[in-house]
DNA sequence: TAATAAATTTGTAATTATTACAAATTCGGA
DNA sequence: TCCGAATTTGTAATAATTACAAATTTATTA
């Protein structure tokens, strides 16, 4: 565990963020969770562990991250921010029954793009809506 | 121009949704500017032509346009709503430095995906970010 | 170890997009 | 024209995010 923590912190030292226990935390949390959470699911986890953290710092620490490109903005619905650190290329899936949100495998690269010759594109992403086998399988023994 | 108002009256109607004044402009507006444009690029053009336009009406008849299928919402920031009636399949890229949305065609049913064997996909979305080859040429001529 | 300056965290208030809801208006059929 | 239903409107409530100044913590230097 506390090699862990300290995996993390050598992390934002090497992106040239100084290691406090909030970015710590909230960093592992998104390593370890994978959830792709919301600022509030993440606030509402570690607040239990740090009963001084403010919602605040929770959003300062995401924005410094996503400056030093240690996490992303991940837009899945209009009405929240969900962050994301791992960097390699996948495809996000949403359910629209629990809520869950799926990383998937996907060769990013091959999605060719007709008609934006000469852009610059920076960013690709790819973003799927349905139900997760959990759901559908939950469903059916309901009936 | 009475024609293409006619024209969206009867879309409206077989949807059955009853072609108010107000919903005929929010259609055409939707379907003449292809702009993918937030509620309130909808509302600021529409209420200098109907004055007692309200945000809410926007609000509301959008919300009817994607119930029966006429229009869908399109996530492409996390903090506002954007509308789209071009149902046929094609991606958006994003302009980060003029902020202009851009349809590009796509084969989205190319795109395979790897580890949701089973999952019912019901939506995909492919979203770029970049910069367009107009704020690219506008750059280098001011340099 | 103590003092100081800088960075970080915190809490409150402001901002913005969206939704809830009831009153006013408009529409369509008798 | 009148009446009931649907639509529109305006205001207030909600929720996520940002702004900002005060309080706290941290790193550095004496």
């Amino acid at each position: 565990m506390r090699n862990l923590s300290r995996e993390f912190a050598e992390r934002l030292q090497r992106s040239n963020i100084r290691p406090t226990y909030p970015r710590i935390k909230v960093l592992e949390y998104l390593a370890v969770k994978m959830t792709h959470p919301t600022v509030d699911e993440i606030y509402s986890c570690l607040v239990k562990e740090i009963p001084t953290l403010s919602k605040t710092t929770v959003y300062n620490t995401l924005k410094n991250f996503v400056d030093v490109g240690l996490a992303k903005i991940v837009v899945i619905e209009e009405n929240e921010m969900r962050y994301d650190v791992i960097m390699h290329k996948h495809g996000h899936f949403k359910c629209e029954s629990c809520g869950a949100i799926y990383d998937f495998a996907l060769d990013i690269e091959a999605i060719q793009a007709e008609g934006l010759a000469h852009f610059k594109i920076k960013e690709k992403n790819v973003l799927f809506y349905g139900i997760c086998l959990h759901c559908i399988t939950t469903e059916q023994e309901e009936n």
